[in-house]
DNA sequence: AATGAATGAGCCTTCATTCAT
DNA sequence: GATGAATGAAGGCTCATTCAT
């Protein structure tokens, strides 16, 4: 929808749409995703109302454009990890750590994934995130697949899988971030950032 | 606030709290817990504006209420099952099992659980929310501890325990709940009921 | 919906749901159906915009409400004439001259209702105001039978006979009232009232 | 506006101008005069924003520039059965029989012609209707006159002439075409088209 | 001639909440 | 305990229109 070469050498270089998107984020960030509201959006960028249905077409399409981005990035940033791993092991834990240390790097964009997929599950755009839901997962299995034939892996159902690997990992990550800057909250993840490592392995190990 | 020790000298056994509370229910079964208003819930059930008003003080009042009692009942059913089971094995098993047996035969009461969990903890309750994850976690560290002691179970921090035998069995009831009456969705979590509950005991084992 | 019993002895003796009726035909009245907004209808008449929706659901409740109110009151007052008229002849043109006299008289309602029965059709009440129609249509065939039957009118289709006894005479209302405070405009429609009447007559008598 | 001497050097043969009418008449077919958005427009043809109003100027420019098109239509279409009458009484007859074939040919632009009447006649361009109208009036009235001095007619006052010729059948077309693909809804005009045809003599003879 | 991004006023509607009865 | 009329803030969305390219 918005193209855009070259177009400033001075101020403005991000074209509207991600400035929408930012604002977007940064109103979630605040309130939570109900918050994410046309108008507050529209006070943070300059955008007009006008343009925002031009880009988004509504509200739920900017919070569902927000979250397919991060979700996009966030599936880069782990598979960076995985594809540096040797190994097995190191490809089991490279899953955990990649995915915790994005978390904690970006808690904010973590927070609006956890927030934001209800209400993309239920809007318009759901077969599309069961799609990319369903692309991650295939892609952790069949990058599981010739270890667990190879007998390195445990025999379990592929359903199980995902949960049994990341299900710890997102479990403390989503309890650290519902915290609202908390005093007597949980260590960061980092804190145990081995400790839920090792943990993946031990679930699926053979 | 509503207290009734004379339930009803005509018909109507039920008591309007709880009619209520089941409307509320019933709401957010269909949209989302967003989706429970005052005049949604006033639709469903007989109750007027103001009676709705005089037993629960606001609309996050009607929620709050709904998610402790389910909250609530859903922790007896897990205690239930501990209480039944013999051994270190059989404990962290139960917990397990006990929580799945429940989201299976409640699965609307455990969506709306999942879903209510973040407005309530961002109330005016959220104080009593924390209490009650806090009484509930200390209840299942306090079983552990003799164990643990006792060289049974792995030496783990205690903050990472409930997300260890936890984690995956939530993460994989929630994907279950969150598809939407699915075709071809997930299994249920009975499928594979054994399966986690034997995770969850390796997790944890010495 | 309001019911209020003897309210005050001094100013306000009229209900909400009238006063907001009132104002309606008042935004019509300058600006045509499509100019009845909920905004300016508060603005008219003190409501606020809760109180507008509790006692007419919609925007298009508001109008529809007003519709059927004019219309009832319309029928009346062509009722009253026919009423009044003795024979054949009289009363074919009491049809036609109590039409008349109400549109002159209720000039700013008679517009309404040539403007708002399109909308009116078209929305979720459009079986009723079928109904409605259908049952004047009916009143006027009915106490046409025996006359046609006698053999003192002529034998015409009964689809047909609202369009010739009523058709010159609305057509030329409609002209009149369509012309914004003319100066050039047409004469008002009792210039020609026993022109039409008498034309009536001609168009049906045998 | 759009005149074009050379019309495509490739494949479109019918101009933007054209295409521009035709998406906002199957607007207004399918829902309405007011449904005629640009953005409705745009989405139908291919048109883009600005190229529409490089065309008409503005949304009233649309709906004005349609309503004149199917004006002049219509107008050519009575007066080509006018034309075609020898003698008064065929030409009055030829007056309704012209009006009802054309209303019959073209149902959806008779439906627009009543529908866009209002907006056009409130809009810049009202002082063009008025004077289309007049004309077409006074066609009429030229016509009749010499017959009229002749004594074939009713000396009947001239404003209330279109209204006696034209009212019937206007009425009864209006109410069929109002009626949204009825089943049980009034015959096509053609069924009444002699009856309709005979009243409007019988309204205006001597 | 054409394009489409941007604007912002204006609209309808929902909703939590209050309060007199 | 219960009722429902009234309130008004807030939100989503449509739409005609402008303008730089």
């Amino acid at each position: 929808m918005a193209s855009r070469t070259n177009p400033a050498p001075t101020a403005e270089p991000t074209d509207r749409r991600q400035e929408i998107l930012n604002a977007a984020l940064a109103c979630a960030a605040q309130a939570g995703v109900d918050a994410v509201s046309i108008d507050g959006v529209r006070a943070r960028c300059g955008a007009s109302v006008g343009s925002i249905y031009h880009h988004f077409g509504s509200r739920e399409g900017v919070v569902a454009a927000l979250f397919f981005d991060i979700f996009a990035e966030q599936s880069r940033s782990v598979q960076a990890q995985l594809d540096a791993a040797v190994g097995v092991e190191a490809g089991v834990q490279a899953l955990v750590t990649g995915y915790l240390d994005w978390v904690v790097a970006q808690p904010v964009q973590a927070r609006f994934l956890f927030q934001a997929r209800g209400p993309v599950a239920n809007g318009p755009r759901s077969a599309e995130l069961a799609e990319a839901a369903r692309g991650r997962n295939q892609a952790l299995l069949a990058w599981f697949e010739p270890h667990r034939r190879g007998g390195a892996l445990r025999d379990l159902p592929c359903e199980l899988m995902p949960s049994l690997v990341m299900g710890p990992v997102q479990s403390y990550c989503r309890a650290w971030l519902s915290e609202r800057a908390g005093q007597g909250g949980l260590p960061s993840p980092q804190v145990y950032r081995s400790e839920l490592a090792a943990a993946a392995w031990r679930a699926v190990r053979a």
